[in-house]
DNA sequence: ACTCATTACGAACCCCGTAAGAATG
DNA sequence: CATTCTTACGGGGTTCGTAATGAGT
């Protein structure tokens, strides 16, 4: 189970063809042949139908692990480098759409009055993304957000050693288009919402499995999916009547809408700073700065 | 970064020696050394000091990933070879020392009552290792305990695909010598026995770190570590005035003790069952037969 | 027939063991 | 000087590419 040919699994499977995985990773089509036959044989299984490309069983097993494994060994190696240069004049910061606050833009501002000189980096993608992004060392600290419990942390998959720590809490809302007739009201029970016409938009607003998995219902099930991690597309598509998301209260500026705030069950939306167990010196100064006052 | 290497890497610092690594390993001490450099290579830095062997800052970040991902790497392999043989006829179960309760015993005949032939097997182990038995197929099913706040999950170190199922919650007390000046009482408040003699048994009690982290307080000091997963030496440590250990309630036959429950914080002793996404045949058996009823 | 995966084969490379060398305590 | 790690080197195995073969639509 060397990790190149682990590789090279997981890029026939996303590009569900041995000769485009073995064009985007540098390969002959022949050697991609030659990795998958010898994982196979490994395993003792096949893992692979071919033609069209699929996951086996098997392989669909592998699937779950080999991505995993392969984002540690990024980070393990982010996590050495690292050391290397233990002073950078640059400082790379990713965040969710949704997290990235007044607040924060303030604390860059403080940054760059203390720090100098300081070549900023910030980058917009989604909540996974940002993870995955910190912990193989291509951002040096982000920032995410979600729905919890008041008080208590996002649940965030444990992929590696990270350390986060909570910066803001703030009211969960569904926001409206202006014209809707819920629109005026002052409070809301989630659970009255989940036969609603929703907009899916995991990268910007709270994922809708993750509204099935705090209401442990069936339903919220969207009518219209937005991939991609742009608030003002999101806010433009609700107040066109798309359908709704869950957003925290303060984007209520967005023209044509209307945020309601969750009531219940008790909700707050939740931002919370990751950065590697060992951070660069930029960012300990931008998680101290955020997390101090 | 070959598995290969991480694994040498893994055994050069437990055994702190190179040859040892290597005698352990079935290679030569040149392969040892060879493999050492040849990390060291890659990674571009130096990972380890030699005479004595020791990790150097960046093998100290390495070694915090190469076991995690050693273990998810058997994990896969064991995901995949366990759909070789669905209706196998051994079952084996691994258990927390404090998990394991009469209730557990009665699912156990009322299995062999209905599944046979069955070639039951059980092992005791620390609670982590429980799991790491349990991802890497070792055993197909395990049993884990400990502190949570009531109807709260278990926090459980996220190192691979497995479900858990809560099967048991109790109140958790303080197992206190018989003739303790505390044993009458019939309610505590954790916090105030943060100084007193504490005896840290990590593999059957509750660690003393947990209760750091519950009460957020810097006292529980051990006066005595226990190592090992035997919860009649651990009774028997008390009763003869060595220390305090927080334990299951129900515990409390054991000679010359008396357990006091733990009334503040609001806390449980919770068992919690874990096993692979796809288990076995009798696994998910006695999956149900302990979360039915 | 055309596309795509597999197999055959050879050259370059890698990996481990033997054995000799260097360093440390 | 004894123990322990490093380096040099060679055989055997592995890996990748070229090219021919096979299979599917």
């Amino acid at each position: 189970m060397d990790p190149h040919l682990l590789r090279t699994f997981v890029a026939v499977l996303d590009h569900r063809s041995f000769s485009a995985a073995a064009s985007a990773l540098g390969y002959t089509q022949s050697a991609v042949s030659q990795h998958i036959a010898a994982l196979e044989t490994d395993l003792g299984t096949r893992l692979l139908e071919r033609r069209p490309v699929a996951p086996t069983p098997a392989g669909e097993r592998l699937l779950e692990h080999a991505p995993a494994l392969l984002l540690r060994l990024d980070a393990a190696r982010a996590d050495i480098t690292r050391l290397h240069n233990p002073h950078p004049t640059q400082l790379t910061l990713a965040c969710a759409p949704a997290s990235f606050t007044p607040k924060v833009a303030r604390a860059l501002t403080d940054l760059r009055a203390k720090t100098h000189p300081l070549n900023l980096r910030l980058r917009t993608m989604a909540r996974d993304a940002v993870i995955e992004d910190v912990l193989t060392g291509k951002s040096d600290i982000g920032l995410i957000d979600g729905a919890a419990a008041p008080s208590d942390p996002l649940p965030v998959p444990d992929l590696g050693p990270a350390t986060t720590y909570p910066i803001a809490e703030e009211p969960l809302a569904v926001l409206f288009p202006h014209d809707h007739p819920l629109a005026m009201r002052h409070s809301l029970n989630l659970a009255d919402l989940s036969q609603a016409h929703w907009i899916d938009a995991p990268d910007t607003a709270i994922p809708l499995g993750r509204l099935r998995a705090i209401t442990q219902t069936d339903g919220f099930r969207p009518r219209l999916h937005h991939h991609g991690s742009d608030l003002h597309t999101l806010t433009t598509l609700i107040a066109a009547g798309h359908g709704l998301a869950a957003l925290p209260l303060s984007l209520s500026s967005a023209p044509n809408t209307t945020p309601v705030p969750i009531t219940h069950p008790r909700l707050t939306h939740r931002t919370e700073l990751i950065h590697p167990t060992t951070p660069t010196a930029p960012a300990r100064a931008l998680a101290s700065l955020l997390t101090s006052p």
